[in-house]
DNA sequence: AATCTCTACAACCGCATACCC
DNA sequence: TGGGTATGCGGTTGTAGAGAT
């Protein structure tokens, strides 16, 4: 990741640590642009690990645990920004079938995205999904709702290529808003498997 | 326009394991 | 081999922003 874009995406947001910026005191809460540049310029010339010394040696009054998320789960260039494609919702789907809630395990099958971003992806929306159908996110019949859904959604977006004229999907034309929001596709898509 | 509520996600915490001396 | 430290992982919390009222 460029210092741009750092500066784009860095919140400037207030940081919330004290207000007496005691030198001998870690910082805690939201990472500041003028960190980020720190840190991304000291792994730059010095490379990943050992990453109490890296906070240190960096200027940095973080821990170096903090210091390490927010490399890996921010910073580091290959990590990818933005929405998950059905096709990797489809994967989590099913490696987490296959070994729960294995986050990181998971993540080494999906390139650019972390641990973090996935486990947030289960619990806020695809959670959500199973309490609303009161199903257990577990269980294989939401399992099936989900696969179903997105199986759906890459299928239309494959047609889309050669037609305009796309039969209905009708597993989900129930809860064609609830599950678009949640997976990030759009209502009119999701309701009708075209547009 | 102000306030409230909800959602998404960044960051922290505690614990387990790996590593080093 | 045992103790201390570093790292990695999964669960949880805090916060900003968006939308609703």
């Amino acid at each position: 990741m460029s210092v741009d874009t750092i500066m784009s995406s860095t919140s400037l947001k207030t940081s919330m640590t004290s207000s007496k910026e005691d030198d001998s005191e870690l910082r805690r809460g939201p990472w500041t642009l003028e960190e980020d540049t720190l840190l991304v310029h000291y792994i730059g010339r010095h490379g990943e690990g050992r990453w109490n010394l890296l906070a240190k040696r960096a200027g940095l009054r973080r821990t170096g645990k903090s210091c390490r998320l927010r490399w890996l789960n921010y910073l580091k260039p290959d990590v990818k920004r933005g929405n998950l494609t059905p096709q990797e919702q489809l994967l989590i789907l099913d490696l987490h079938s296959k070994w729960g809630n294995r986050w990181s395990n998971i993540a080494r099958h999906l390139p650019g995205r972390t641990d973090n971003e996935i486990k947030n992806y289960w619990r806020t929306r695809v959670q959500k999904q199973a309490r609303h159908f009161k199903i257990d996110a577990n269980s294989t019949a939401f399992q099936d709702i989900i696969r179903c859904f997105l199986d759906a959604k890459i299928a239309s977006k494959d047609r889309r290529i050669i037609s305009h004229a796309i039969p209905k999907a009708t597993s989900f034309s129930a809860e064609p808003q609830l599950c678009s929001s949640a997976f990030n596709v759009p209502t009119s898509t999701a309701a009708t498997s075209s547009s």
